[in-house]
DNA sequence: CCATTTTACGCAAACGATACCGGTATAAAT
DNA sequence: ATTTATACCGGTATCGTTTGCGTAAAATGG
């Protein structure tokens, strides 16, 4: 089945009019008379016209539509960041068509290249777990390609970037555990070489240091694929607990893993915060009702895919290169609630 | 700045070659010499050129491209759902571009028109909670548009159909709350019109016939807005227990309801199940890691998004207009935990 | 060696909308 | 009566791709 729409060659035809003096009567030209834009406009409505956006896409080269790609829509950050991104698109105009490299690198190329091809005028992207190379991206962007850099940015320069504070997220989280009493810190990352695990591993490490904590390589553990399957995390847990200097903490750095850590605490009959203390990165919004209540820092996710649009969307409209490319970065918050509270004893 | 990509014309005017003949090598007709598809493909290879899918849409009228229209992305059924959608979408090389009403109906209207105008080749739809009015859609469908109802049905027939067994989700819950010992439930559901509420309250209602309590009215409310706002689920928890004939138990209808009354138990300090008995529906992946875990009614939105997707792909590709309407009704789980277990007195 | 077939390619139309470059008809000005 | 201005509208190229048709040149057959 096609679904046939009326074309300005069918109205023309209909009224007896070229279809230079229809598209003319349409955009309410003044070089139309009075009588036949009616004519026009009246026949238009009555039988629904729009305007065909795919042919207005050739002649223009531009799709008004924007991509986006990321490693997972059903993850709370990435919904609520593409809810963020959705809601500036709608409001100039574009379109908004996701991908999904579900962590995996593969298929964050092909996605890209199938974005790329045209059918977009920019793209805003958050890597894989397992992306180290960023040749892909880069060559894309060196051909003109309008990007936005999000989340999980990339190492090179001269591209707008919107992330959050990461360092200082982590850097808080660690010095939220010490002042309650932590001491032995476990810090559980994503894969090692994103932007964000460097980053939060760096907060994670300076607070340890800043308060005299010797920094112990051992209670860092990596997340090849960001913990989006349980039995990644069910491993680190289980390495980490059962090692013979078992973490009085948890500083647990994305979603994923989060919850995997709490399900392996409540499977394993671990009880936080009294034998393991618990941080942990979420954006869900009943935190705040787990048992017991996760203290979490919080990722301004719609803001930031916001901003990203807005960001993008000026790079495409603008008539020249961009020079001042911007790297945006906000602040996380840290939710300070009862799985952190060390037992006085 | 605008992305510039090679053409067939590019390369036809680089060889001397027409770009009939430089199509023909690149679809590998048997009409062009190996010697010459050798060199127009290694060209294109080197150039990295890639089919204008915008010039092919026009050509072909079909951008290969559904649509997808939700209340809510930042909602972990629809973005599990949608999550289904593009994983059939990416494995039949279609584009899946996402359209958020907001529970909206003058959204809903014009993000429906927009995405109809022949940019996508089909829709995927939930209608809004103020969508009780179906003509909108029902025009566009009688005009050609490839469409699948889902989640929120709409009442009319002569369409695929993907939804959850609403009425026996609620009829199990209810019943397991009666089992458990509870006898005044309340219902606290989405917007009075929706197919889902109109099920699940039907549900509800047999469920205490077929176990001999009489049905109360004044147990049933609806969230206009789809709960949306916590506003709304605060007004009708406050009305509900501070009644004379204070529910033992609630059954929420959905994802945002569920947290919402949870949350405000918490706040007014209302033991679930032991003051009050809870069941929600809910696709969130803790609520077993809730306080109380907390018994849930899952759908399978991931599985929906799938069978949707693909009835919906396998209407547009087809030559002839789709006879039979399938209405795939899919079972949900009923996970039974601690906040619909009363206390033994 | 000529007739016929085959091979290999080019031309042009088509998809829908726009915009430049015209053209015609009427009316006004000279 | 001729020119000029103005108002209105049409023709056509364009975007990138595919495809039916046409046709040279080469290959084949007798």
């Amino acid at each position: 089945m096609k679904f046939e729409a009326i074309t300005i060659k069918d109205i023309a035809k209909a009224l007896g009019l070229s279809t230079s003096t229809v598209s003319r009567a349409l955009r309410d030209s003044f070089e139309i008379s009075p009588e036949t834009k009616e004519r026009v406009i009246e026949y238009a409505k009555e039988h629904n016209y729009r305007p065909n956006p795919i042919a207005l896409s050739l002649k223009e080269k531009r799709s008004s539509s924007i991509g986006v790609l990321v490693c997972e829509i059903a993850n709370s950050f990435f919904s609520q960041a593409i809810n963020g991104i959705e809601s500036v698109a709608q409001e100039k105009g574009y379109n908004v068509i996701i991908a999904q490299s579900k962590e995996d690198f593969e298929k964050e190329v092909s996605s890209i290249q199938y974005l790329a091809s045209r059918s977009v005028d920019g793209i805003i992207f958050s890597v894989s777990a397992e992306t180290s190379n960023f040749s892909h991206i880069q060559q894309l962007y060196a051909r003109g390609m309008n990007m936005v850099s999000f989340d999980r940015v990339v190492d090179f320069n001269d591209i707008h970037k919107v992330s959050v504070d990461n360092f200082k997220a982590a850097y808080e989280a660690t010095a939220h555990f010490i002042k309650n009493g932590f001491t032995n810190i476990a810090c559980i990352a994503n894969a090692a070489f994103l932007s964000i695990t460097k980053e939060r591993v760096e907060g994670y490490s300076a607070a340890l240091k800043d308060h005299n904590i010797e920094l112990n390589l051992d209670n860092i553990f990596y997340c090849l694929h960001g913990g989006l399957n349980y039995e990644e995390v069910e491993e680190i847990m289980s390495k980490a607990t059962k090692g013979k200097q078992k973490p009085d903490a948890i500083l647990a750095c994305s979603d994923k893993i989060t919850t995997s850590v709490m399900r392996y605490c409540q499977q394993e009959n671990i009880a936080i915060p009294n034998e393991i203390g618990l941080v942990g990165f979420s954006n869900l919004d009943l935190t705040d009702l787990l048992a017991p209540s996760l203290t979490v820092v919080r990722q301004p996710a719609y803001e930031m895919g916001r901003i990203a649009a807005e960001l993008l969307i000026k790079q495409i409209e603008s008539k020249r290169p961009t020079k001042d490319f911007e790297d945006v970065v906000i602040p996380t918050e840290l939710h300070q609630r009862a799985s952190s509270e060390k037992k006085k004893n």
